[in-house]
DNA sequence: CTTGCAAATGATAACAGTTATCGTTAAGGT
DNA sequence: ACCTTAACGATAACTGTTATCATTTGCAAG
């Protein structure tokens, strides 16, 4: 049986921060601040739990870790392809309801759509001229 | 200078079939086929140079290695959660269009757009019942 | 030709991210 | 208070990828 350990709860409520896309790294760190003997063990297992619940969602990225967000209305993600960075996009709920209105991915059983932008963030626009 | 060598020729041979999402390592066993000398990180040094002259696409999935690809007109992908395998999905460039129209995504210097449709693929849905 | 040079190769070590293992801890029920 | 068992912390093992380096290859100038 799944207990909702003091362990978990941080995570999530680090994971619930707006704005925040964490890597298992990022999250350890965070949450060493207020239990500071949690291993990094903890941290991978509460957060493949948090997905298994459908409280947390993975977000693979072309390079490094990978990033995880509190799982909320759908929406697509702007990937910086130099430092990974992730911000979230809100788009219209009418374009996805239109890509899904695709008669080969009906018949594929998809259960949930990823839109990903991809580019060169702010920051590293003007950092890396 | 870059050279088009006969193990980068084969490389691309092998990524250009129909259909197919090879990792590395099927890459690498499908050379060796031609170059039985080949190695590994041959495959790795040249699929990289590929994609930097954009001639493949990286894909990457929730698990397991990264795939390839020729790269081709924009299309979007089917990725099975279970075993990763992935198919080619065309959708309507309209759905792409409208969701290029908005503000936010223009706003972030937006390259590329990659959509990801995630389910179970036949195979998985038939065998992990 | 053959010599020289730079780029690419093959073999393999190193690295990063993640998963598995295992002895210990602690939460919750009886 | 005790017992059971899920979860924990520490760390080893594993997988995918990148870096290193001595050797080979292909082109070009002499």
């Amino acid at each position: 049986m799944v207990r909702m350990t003091e362990q978990r709860r941080v995570i999530y409520e680090i994971l619930s921060r707006e704005a925040w896309h964490p890597t298992v790294d990022e999250l350890f760190l965070e949450a060493k601040k207020s239990l500071p003997r949690i291993s990094q063990a903890t941290v991978y297992r509460n957060i493949e739990a948090l997905i298994q619940d459908d409280l947390a969602t993975k977000i693979v990225g072309l390079n490094g870790p990978a990033r995880f967000e509190k799982t909320k209305a759908p929406h697509a993600h702007f990937e910086c392809r130099s430092c990974g960075a992730i911000k979230d996009i809100f788009i219209d709920t009418e374009c996805i309801n239109s890509i899904m209105d695709n008669k080969e991915i009906q018949q594929c059983a998809t259960e949930t759509i990823v839109v990903k932008l991809l580019g060169l963030c702010q920051v590293c626009r003007e950092t890396n001229i």
